[in-house]
RNA sequence: GUCCUCUUCGUCUAAUGGUUAGGACAUCGCUUUUUCAUGGCGAAGACACGGGUUCAAUUCCCGUAGAGGAUACCA
C-alpha cells in the first residue's frame, strides 16, 4: 500500500460556482498529492445531465488556476487516464451495471416513482425506514421478483428500468479513514442504491468508483458529506472485485457558518458579507455571487487561511506559502470538528500578505480600481501612495479610496479637526511655516519635521498644537500615514497651494 | 425518525493519564508612532454533562445532551 504512487483526484460537479468548501477539498487534495510527489486529477462529474451549468467548468478551472492549485491531469491538461469528463466516459459505466446484475450483486428494477413512494409511504406507517433494502425489495418490480421471462420481456420492451445494488442483508462494513479511523456500518442500515439511471447513465456512486479505479487514484479525499455513501462505495469495490486497488479514504471536516448553524452556504455568505466562492459568479437568471478575488483578498492568503481552517501543523505557525503547505502538511493532523468560518481571522490572514506584497502586487491587486489621476504623477508615486498606506486596510482596494487626497485636492475637511483645532493664530502659524518650507526649499520629510520643531521652538509653542491642523489642510483628513512623510511625496508646490485652500474655505 | 460523525477560551486550534491546559484571530489595557495603523508588552477567556477505569482523568471506556452530515433515478 505504502509502495503505490500518490493519484488523488478533485471530483467536483459543474453545477455552479465552486464552494469554498470544495476549495478546500481541492487544496488538500493537492497539498497530499504535492508532498507525496503524487498527481493531482481534476476530474469532472457531469454525470447528472439536468444539473449542468454552463461555465461551472471554466469557473472550476479559473477558481484553481487564481489559487495556483496547478492541475497535472484533467480535460483542459490531458493524461493517460482520460478522458477526464465523466460524460466522455459514458460508454464504461453501464457494462460494470450489467456485470453486477449477472453476478447477482445487482438487480433490474422497474418501478415507477408512485410505486416506490406508495412503498415508502407503506412502511412509515408501520413505522419502519422507509428505503429499498433487502426486505422490501422482494415486495417490488425487479429481476429479484420477476420470472426472467417477464424480465426479458420488460428490457426487450425498452421498458424504463435502473440497476439497484443488491446489498447484504445484515452484514458489517468497516472501512479506515485516515482522519476518523476506524468507521463501521452495518448493510442493513443502507439502502439498495441505483446504480444506473433510468438514462442509463450511471449515478454518481457508479461513476465515482469505476473511474476512481480506472484512474489509479490512491486516496480519496473528500468532504464529510460522503462519509454515509462510504459503505456503498467500499462495496461496489469489494462486488466489482477491486477491493485491492481500493483507495484509501480521508473524509474532511465541513466549514461552517460562523454561527455554527449548517453549511457554509451561498445565502449566508451574502448576509454575513462572506464570500462563499473563490470568484464572482454570475448566474443564469441574473444573480450576482461575490468571490474571494472581488472581495480584495489575495489567493495567497486564501490558500493559507483555508489551510488553517481544518489543519494544524506540529508547531504555532500560522504564515505559510502554498510550498511551505506542501511541506508541512499531513491529513494525520486535519482535525475531526467541523469549523466555523471566521471572516475576522480572513481579514487578518489578507492584511499580513498585503503587508509583505510587493509593489508590482499591489499594483496588479488594484488595477481595476485604477483612473486617470492615480497614475497621472506617474507609476512611483502611485507605488509610495499603496505602500504608505496599506497598512491600515485589510484589502487592496480599500486603500485608493483612503488616499484620494494624494491625487486630488481634499474635497472634504474632517470637521472635529476644524471646530477644535482650526483657528486664526494656528492658520498663521502653518502658512508661516509653509511658506518657510517653500521658501528654503525643504522638501524633505526630515528636514520639513526638523524645521517645523525649529519652528515651534522660535514661537515658543508646542508643534503639536500645529501638527493635527497642518494634515488637516493638507489632506482634509484628522488621521493618515507619517505626516511628514505624506508632505514629502505631496511635494512642496502642493502642500503651498492646500494650506491657502484651507485658510480660503475656512477662513475665521 | 433512522444511521454516521463530531464536542478544549467568543472563533480557529495545540498538548497531555500527573502541565500555571499553549498559540493565533477578536476583545481590553499599556507602549512605540504627538494621528490611525504596524510593532512590542500584558490582561481576560476553554477541557459540554454524568457515570465508570485508575493512586491520578481534559486525556481511556460507557451513557446523556448538544451540534453537524446523510437519508434522491443530485453530486
Amino acid at each position: 500500500m505504502s509502495e503505490r504512487p500518490v493519484r488523488v483526484r478533485f471530483a467536483p460537479s459543474p453545477t455552479g460556482p465552486l464552494h469554498i468548501g470544495g476549495v478546500r477539498t481541492a487544496l488538500y487534495n493537492y497539498l497530499f498529492a504535492k508532498q507525496h510527489g503524487g498527481k493531482f486529477l481534476l476530474r469532472i462529474e457531469d454525470t447528472d445531465q439536468k444539473r449542468f451549468v454552463p461555465g461551472a467548468e471554466e469557473y472550476i478551472n479559473q477558481s484553481l488556476a487564481w489559487l495556483g492549485l496547478k492541475v497535472d491531469e484533467g480535460v483542459k491538461e490531458g493524461g493517460d487516464f482520460g478522458p477526464y469528463k465523466q460524460s466522455e466516459r459514458m460508454d464504461i459505466y453501464a457494462a460494470y451495471a450489467h456485470q453486477l446484475v449477472l453476478e447477482d450483486k445487482a438487480y433490474y428494477a422497474f418501478d415507477t416513482p408512485e410505486e416506490i413512494n406508495a412503498m415508502k409511504e407503506r412502511l412509515m406507517a408501520n413505522n419502519m425506514a422507509a428505503k429499498y433494502d433487502a426486505i422490501s425489495r422482494m415486495s417490488m418490480k425487479n429481476s429479484l421478483t420477476l420470472s426472467s421471462d417477464e424480465v426479458k420481456e420488460k428490457l426487450q420492451n425498452g421498458d424504463d428500468f435502473v440497476v439497484r445494488i443488491k446489498l447484504p442483508r445484515n452484514e458489517e462494513i468497516r472501512f479506515h479513514d485516515i482522519i476518523r479511523g476506524w468507521i463501521v456500518f452495518n448493510s442493513s442500515q443502507l439502502d439498495d442504491k441505483v446504480l444506473l439511471k433510468g438514462d442509463g447513465l450511471p449515478t454518481y456512486h457508479l461513476a465515482n468508483i469505476v473511474d476512481d479505479y480506472k484512474m489509479d487514484i490512491s486516496h480519496v479525499i473528500r468532504g464529510e458529506e460522503w462519509l454515509p455513501s462510504a459503505p456503498l462505495h467500499v462495496m461496489l469495490y469489494r462486488y466489482l472485485g477491486w477491493e485491492d486497488k481500493m483507495p484509501q479514504f480521508a473524509h474532511l471536516p465541513l466549514i461552517l457558518r460562523p454561527d455554527g448553524k449548517g453549511k457554509l452556504s451561498k445565502r449566508d455568505g451574502d448576509k454575513l458579507g462572506i464570500p462563499v466562492f473563490p470568484l464572482e459568479w454570475h448566474a443564469a437568471d441574473g444573480e450576482k455571487s461575490s468571490g474571494y478575488r472581488e472581495s480584495g483578498f489575495m489567493p495567497n492568503a486564501v490558500v493559507n487561511l483555508l489551510a488553517m481552517l481544518g489543519w494544524h501543523p506540529a508547531d504555532n505557525k500560522e504564515l505559510f506559502t502554498i510550498d511551505e503547505l506542501v511541506q508541512a502538511f499531513s491529513l494525520e493532523r486535519v482535525s475531526k470538528s467541523g469549523a466555523k468560518f471566521d471572516i475576522d481571522k480572513a481579514k487578518w490572514y489578507n492584511h499580513q500578505y498585503l503587508l509583505s506584497a510587493t509593489s508590482d502586487e499591489l499594483l496588479i491587486l488594484i488595477k481595476d480600481d485604477l483612473e486617470p489621476m492615480h497614475t497621472a504623477n506617474g507609476q512611483e508615486y502611485l507605488v509610495k501612495v499603496l505602500d504608505m498606506l496599506k497598512e491600515k486596510v485589510s484589502f487592496a482596494n480599500e486603500i485608493l479610496p483612503l488616499g484620494e487626497y494624494f491625487f486630488t485636492l481634499p474635497t472634504k475637511y474632517d470637521e472635529g479637526v476644524q471646530n477644535k483645532k482650526w483657528n486664526p493664530e494656528v492658520a498663521n502659524h502653518i502658512h508661516d511655516y509653509v511658506n518657510e518650507l517653500v521658501v528654503n526649499k525643504y522638501a524633505s520629510a526630515t528636514e520639513m519635521e526638523q524645521h517645523l520643531q525649529s519652528y515651534a521652538d522660535d514661537c515658543g509653542i508646542n508643534k503639536g498644537t500645529l501638527m493635527q491642523p497642518l494634515r488637516w489642510a493638507i489632506s482634509g483628513q484628522a488621521g493618515g500615514p507619517p505626516i511628514f512623510e505624506m508632505m514629502e511625496l505631496i511635494g512642496l508646490d502642493s502642500i503651498a497651494e492646500r494650506v491657502k485652500i484651507a485658510r480660503m474655505k475656512h477662513a475665521l
